[in-house]
This record gives structure tokens, C-alpha cells and sequence, in this order.
DNA sequence: GGGTATTCTCAGACAATCCTCAGGTTAAGA
DNA sequence: TCTTAACCTGAGGATTGTCTGAGAATACCC
């Protein structure tokens, strides 16, 4: 590896508004890792490890949303939540939650403009579904970006998670859509098979940096079949996408 | 190679805006050599020996960025990191790993705007790279260079990894791109075969000097078949990129 | 519950890159 | 002018990085 430039998501650096976003999770190796993530892309973030922590700070940071463990060591996520909003909080809320079952539970309680995600999920994601959250729950101003993502002829939707290349649909798969949309936001940009893996694969995820040559691959399949090609590797440093040189 | 001092003393020009950085290995030798190399770049550098010490440093010294040694003989890197994180110190990380093994734990490492190499690494990426991440991060105003260096009609990105001639877009391989970049960066300064090999190869690289004159001759036939050649033999001496005297 | 889509590992093929070496060329100094 | 050291450059073998297909394991959907 070598020299990068990157971002993590960070492209969209100069947020206008500044969002606030509570992260609340008892396992501070995850509440890091998320609060790190998250203030790299702009937001402004407080952390707090159970629920009594949780409404006290949502009290004096009035927090735009929440990412919130439903497992907590005293009150639940749930009851969090509840709370906040009788006391007249009106906070989207982002869940977490353990692959375990609760998932129709959880998937019950979020009513509104709410969502969940089970754990481990990829960070890229993540920040996705908190961007459209904020959109949703119109936490402020609408968000600097559209919902599309543009570079050349390709065209991504988050909101319909579809994908266009010179107008035709691409049918692409969940990874493969994360690994096109980190690539896009960071378009023009060297990114590290390293950073790809960091940012699109779940954090828990052990395995060798080849599985990104092998994704690359399949995108290079479908969308890359079409003139000119976009994804061009930056040998011993890693990919960006870019339009051809001139000439 | 030669000696560390005489070797690091050409670097680079005085940096407007000081950076603190703050070098923990446990190894003196490598942190030696990382210090000084830093310094003569333009850093202010602090060095220390394991992870105790490290925080106790960052404290009152509160460094921009920190290379960090993630096997350290109390703490490992990431603890130490983790700790200074949730104490509120928001600086950028280059972890530094062994080439062995642990890739696993590597995982996650490029998430906030952080960044790791491998041992063994050249001294002209660890800057590069660290410079990267200052930038990144945030950690002052702008720095003084944007992402580009140029030099009459040379043109290097270091965020898109292009290099341009007179317009024209070169192919570089990663040595070669280094090796641009340290006479870029020396530009009309004259630099001996022992500091590009020091700069530009693995500081465990134990090959002859000769590979140097290979680098400038392929250096050559890419970015030197154009007018003026600006790559210049200093006999006796060493190389220079200069434009050439005018008449 | 069976079939399909997806994820991930692995290994062979291929190509770029790295590095050594050796013979030819150039420049400096005697 | 001659000698010598420094330098240049091409050739080629070793190494490394990347691509891709095949297949096993797993998740998902009707």
C-alpha cells in the first residue's frame, strides 16, 4: 500500500449544517468506531454507553437523531426512545441490534421515520441509512446531496438503491452496491483495497483484502462493460474511478 | 547508507504552520529515525517508548498526529489510541505494523481519516503519507500545498496519483512515482544516490546504490523525452531537477 | 423445503515491477 | 591524450500484484 488520499466518506467534508448524533452503545469498541466514523463525515457526535447516560445528554445536546443499541444494560432502546419522545424530543432514531431473533420486534417498533440495522454491519451503510433518516425526519434543512449519485453515465439512487449505467438499469447486488457507491463518492480519488474493506465490509470482518479484487471484478462486470471503462486500478495502491485521460 | 544526520539535513522546505507529531516506537532505532527524518521535513517531534509514556506525552505536548507502533510493550497501539480518543484528543494516527502476521488486527484501522503501513517502509512515504492525514484530518488550516506538486511543466497528484508532462498524463510505477516525488519535493536542490535511497527505498533495503541510476534512467525515458530535459546529472555528486540555465 | 442469489476462499495465469549485472559511454584530471 | 571513476542503459530473471474462474458455504425467497 501506499500514499492515499482518501476519505472516508468524507467527500461531502463541508456539511452545511452541522447534525447532531447521540451514539449510544454499551460496548465502547463499537460506540468508537462509530463516533469516529461518523465525525469524519461532519456530523456532530456525542456517545453514551446506557440509557439513563443516553436521556441525560440528549437533554442538553439535542441530538438531530440517534444510533441506538436496543441492548442496554439498564433501560432498553426502546424505552429510551419512549421517553425522549414524551418528553417531547423529536428524534429520529437509527437501532442496533443483535442478530438474534429480535430483529421482527425491533423491525415492529420503528414506526416513523425510524430504522434498524442488525450487527455487524459495514460502516458505509451505516452512514447511508443516517443521512436518509435525516432526510426523512427532515431533521433540519434537506441535505446538501441529492439522493442520486453521479459520475459520467452512471447514475445511483439511494432511495431506490437502483442503478443506472448509460441509461440502462444494472442489476447489482448489496455488496456490490456499497462497493460502487464508496467508489462514486470518493470518484476521481485513489482508495486502498484497505479503506474499501474498512468502510464496505462489515467491521467484524476477518477475512484476506483479495475479496475487494474479487468484487471489483464482478462490478467490472456489469458495469464496466460499457465504453468507456470507469474503474481503472492504481497498481500497489488501489482503485478509483475516473474517466479515461484525454486523449 | 549513510548516517542519519547527513543524510536527512536536505529535505524540504521550512513548513509555514509547525505540526506536533508525536513518534511512539519501542524500538529507538526506528523512532530515531522516523524523529529526525520529521524534523528536517519541518515537525515539531516528540518520541516515546511504550504506551504509558505516550499518554502522559500527548498531554501536555498535544500532537496533530501521532505514528504509533501498534506492538508496544504495555499498551498496544490501538488502546492507546482508543484512551486518547475518549479523552477527547482528536488526532489523526499513522499506525506502523509488522509485515507479519496480524493482518487481522489491522482491520478498521483506515476509518476516521487514520492510515497504517507496514514495516518496513521508506521514509519518503511515511511523510507523504502523514501529510496525507494531517491534511485529512483537518488538523490546522489548509496546508500550504494543495494535493499537487508541480515544477515547471511537471504536474504530481498525490490524491489521484497522476503525473503530468506538459499536459500529457505519464505512467509511473510506485517506485518511480516515489522517486519523482523526492525530486519534486527537492526541486533545484542537488540530492546524493545514498538520500534518494534513503528516502525513496525501505529503510532495510541493502541492495547497492546502482538501483538509483537504474530508477533515473527509466524516470527519464517517461517524463524526460520531452523539452528541456530537466532531470540533471551532478557528477560526483548526485542528481537535480532543474530547469536549464538560460543562455 | 427446494432452488436461486450471494458471499467468500482459493489457486493458476498473467503481467507489471523490481533488482542485478555487465558492457558501453562520458567527463574530469593528470 | 590517456586513465580512471562515475554514470547510463539494456537484458533478463526473480518477485510481487492483480485478475478471474471454479466451487463451497451460506443466506434468501417463493
Amino acid at each position: 500500500m501506499t500514499t492515499l488520499k482518501e476519505r472516508a466518506v468524507q467527500v461531502d467534508v463541508p456539511e452545511v449544517t452541522t447534525h447532531r448524533i447521540l451514539v449510544v452503545d454499551d460496548e465502547s469498541s463499537i460506540s468508537d468506531l462509530i463516533a469516529t466514523s461518523l465525525r469524519f463525515v461532519g456530523f456532530d457526535v456525542r456517545t453514551a454507553a446506557n440509557g439513563a447516560q443516553a436521556l441525560q445528554v440528549a437533554e442538553e445536546f439535542h441530538p438531530h437523531a440517534m444510533v441506538l443499541d436496543v441492548m442496554l444494560p439498564d433501560l432498553d432502546g426502546f424505552e429510551v426512545c419512549r421517553q425522549l419522545r414524551t418528553e417531547g424530543h423529536n428524534v429520529g432514531v437509527l437501532f442496533l441490534t443483535a442478530k438474534d431473533g429480535m430483529e421482527d420486534k425491533v423491525a415492529g417498533l420503528t414506526i416513523g421515520g425510524d430504522d434498524y440495522m442488525t450487527k455487524p454491519f459495514s460502516l458505509e451503510e451505516l452512514v447511508a441509512r443516517l443521512r436518509a433518516l435525516l432526510r426523512r425526519t427532515g431533521a433540519i434543512e434537506v441535505l446538501p446531496d441529492e439522493e442520486k449519485i453521479r459520475f459520467a453515465d452512471i447514475e445511483l439512487d439511494e432511495a431506490t438503491h437502483e442503478v443506472y449505467r448509460a441509461g440502462q438499469l444494472i442489476d447489482l447486488s448489496p455488496t456490490e452496491f456499497l462497493l460502487l457507491r464508496y467508489l462514486l463518492i470518493n470518484a476521481d480519488r485513489v482508495v486502498s483495497k484497505a479503506q474499501i474493506l474498512d468502510h464496505v465490509w462489515q467491521y467484524d470482518f476477518r477475512g484476506d483484502a483479495g475479496i475487494v479484487e474479487t468484487y471489483i471484478s464482478y462490478l467490472r462486470k456489469k458495469i464496466d462493460i460499457f465504453e468507456p471503462p470507469l474503474i481503472h486500478t492504481v497498481r500497489g495502491v488501489g482503485y478509483r474511478l475516473r474517466m479515461p485521460p484525454k486523449r
